[in-house]
DNA sequence: CCGAGAGGGGCAATCGTTTGCCATTGTTTG
DNA sequence: CAAACAATGGCAAACGATTGCCCCTCTCGG
């Protein structure tokens, strides 16, 4: 092992702060972490030694025999999507301070990865946040049985989770895109096994039903900016006015091949995202678009899995459910009348 | 601690398969890490026995002994910042053909925090990479003495780094700008703290004194898009025809603020970005920019970091530098003549 | 003046692996 | 045929911290 250090043994340990005092190994481990177990004087001779030695604790050490490691992993299925940075930044400022290290993994969208990292990360690491999980119901359950986990949009029976109201606020999508005249709306939905996009889909047609509009759906597309070309495709071969996508990353796509086949927007075609991710506001035409409040989910998420982290694990059953709104930017208007 | 692995015992352990097959640990332990230095039939049943009772190492344990835990710290100044996006996924696909695990860590652009986050992994990661210090030079020396570190974009001696050459992408930039007839550009800056603005400056100013065009430089600037606005309208009091802007989150940040005000771009105004982030293609105007090989610059991080970590933390003195190419898109035209 | 109890400190086991070193066995070589 | 050797397996000591248990020494009350 590299001596990286110093000349001499590597960091300090509990062992030399004990050499450099005089105390016994045991007594400077309480005089740092149980300070009300030992002698006043003592602990400040100790601190001093530490201090003064530079000493920090090592958590590898200290993970072994208490079984914490106080970490968290995050799994989110792509790291470059925009939606999961306000995830990501939620849980991190949540995490630490609560004084948790966050382990970000990307399970790049796919099922077994997620499997398997779980499964590996289950001995290092003191619970999971699942950002967007491609698990099925069962096997996400079982994991859940195993280690403290909380899902962010996905409710599977015992396992705690986020709820981002997204539904609701495509009734609301649907009734603007109504009272600009639309009778004939399509949905551009995500990834089959995204739990999500079947949501939204179903809040979808519902609300179509209550205001007889005609609905249809194309899909499903991997949410990424570059299969919106294909997305908007699949539209213009509907009938439909306006369109619902399953997320902004996909809708920015839409926009854009749009623009190459000089379809105008929203003259031609209204377009409606979900999540409001970063880029919504500046694409072009600005993007109207269910606004989710993701920071807050994060941070939402790391709440529940501390609340069952100290309660020894014992899952928390308990769906936290975050309101959305939509906000009205230029990419949707009235219907063409032609 | 939670017992929520099984019944009885939690998860399985050495013992446990030494039990079973009747070796002891130490066998079973090199008939699993180092096989051969076992007898093949004693490894199959080693292996068997181990598969069965579904034995994975403790990685936190193993970590105690060896030193190493196979786990690497990547340090961002702001996850939400898109020119991360490419960094982290470069890293973690790297990383993980590699069996490394990937920390991620948001420093806030805080030296402070950058520190001290850095003291703490120091313990518990192999390594770390940095990828926007906010540390200066004298201490990034000192802790890259004590544990094995990986600076991008940032050269100091004694670290090893992977340069993004973007000071040649800026000739290139304001060569395309004088082409267009523009005889006055500003230099909207980044962060005072940060190591590639000042590089840039530099780029910027060398290559306008070649070619004799005016300089003006305004900030310094948080790297935020919300900071955009106040870039715009201090580069509306210079004569500046043409700005190039510290990095694309700044420029798309102008953008806005340029529309906002009735200034057209490009016509009144041609606003040059770096680094080609998501969204610099679909803002509007799209953004000419210096591309910058993000992903590649995670990659050669790592491969930097683990070409040190085999060499016993032996610092491999060396910089690669990654070049990188002007991509012209709407927001860069001819000067206005009025 | 003695015994109980509290306060403060130390011993040693423990967590699960890795690894240096030794013991055993069977095989090769001079 | 003896000596040297390779192959294989086991013992036990780390790694650095935590913690149950015991011991010593005061102090105080009866």
């Amino acid at each position: 092992m590299a001596d990286h250090a110093s000349g001499l043994g590597g960091r300090p340990t509990l062992a030399d702060v004990a050499a450099e005092t005089g105390f016994a190994i045991s007594t400077v481990s309480r005089a740092l972490s149980k300070p009300e177990r030992v002698n006043a004087r003592t602990r400040e001779r100790i601190e001093a030694a530490a201090k003064q030695l530079g000493y920090t604790a090592n958590t590898t050490a200290r993970a072994l025999t208490s079984g914490r490691t106080r970490s968290v992993a995050v799994l989110v299925s792509d790291v470059t999507n925009p939606f999961y940075f306000g995830i990501i930044r939620g849980t991190q400022q949540e995490l630490k301070t609560a004084g948790y290290t966050q382990l970000l993994v990307d399970t790049e969208e796919s099922d077994d990865l997620e499997d398997a990292m779980l499964r590996r990360l289950r001995a290092s690491y003191d619970g999971a946040i699942i950002a967007a999980s491609r698990l099925t119901d069962r096997r996400l359950a079982e994991l859940a049985a195993q280690m403290p986990l909380v899902a962010i949009n996905r409710q599977t029976r015992g396992v705690p989770n986020v709820f981002i109201d997204t539904p609701a606020g495509v009734d609301q999508a649907v009734e603007h895109l109504v009272s600009h005249g639309h009778r004939a709306i399509a949905y551009a939905s995500g990834p089959p096994t995204s739990w999500p996009s079947e949501r939204r889909w179903r809040a979808f047609t519902k609300a179509a039903g209550r205001w007889d509009v005609e609905v249809s759906r194309v899909g499903p597309f991997s949410p990424r900016q570059i299969q919106g070309a294909a997305a908007a495709d699949a539209v213009l071969n509907t009938r439909a006015t306006a369109c619902l996508a399953f997320n902004d990353l996909l809708a920015i796509g839409m926009l854009a091949r749009f623009a190459e086949r000089g379809v105008r927007v929203p003259e031609d075609m209204s377009v409606v995202g979900c999540d409001d991710i970063f880029g919504a506001d500046f694409c072009h035409p600005p993007l109207t678009t269910i606004t989710a409040p993701i920071t807050q989910a994060g941070r939402a998420a790391v709440s529940l899995l501390l609340a069952q982290l100290d309660r020894d694990g014992e899952p928390v059953r308990r769906t936290i459910t975050l309101p959305t709104h939509l906000t009205i930017r230029a990419s949707s208007g009235a219907a063409s009348t032609a």
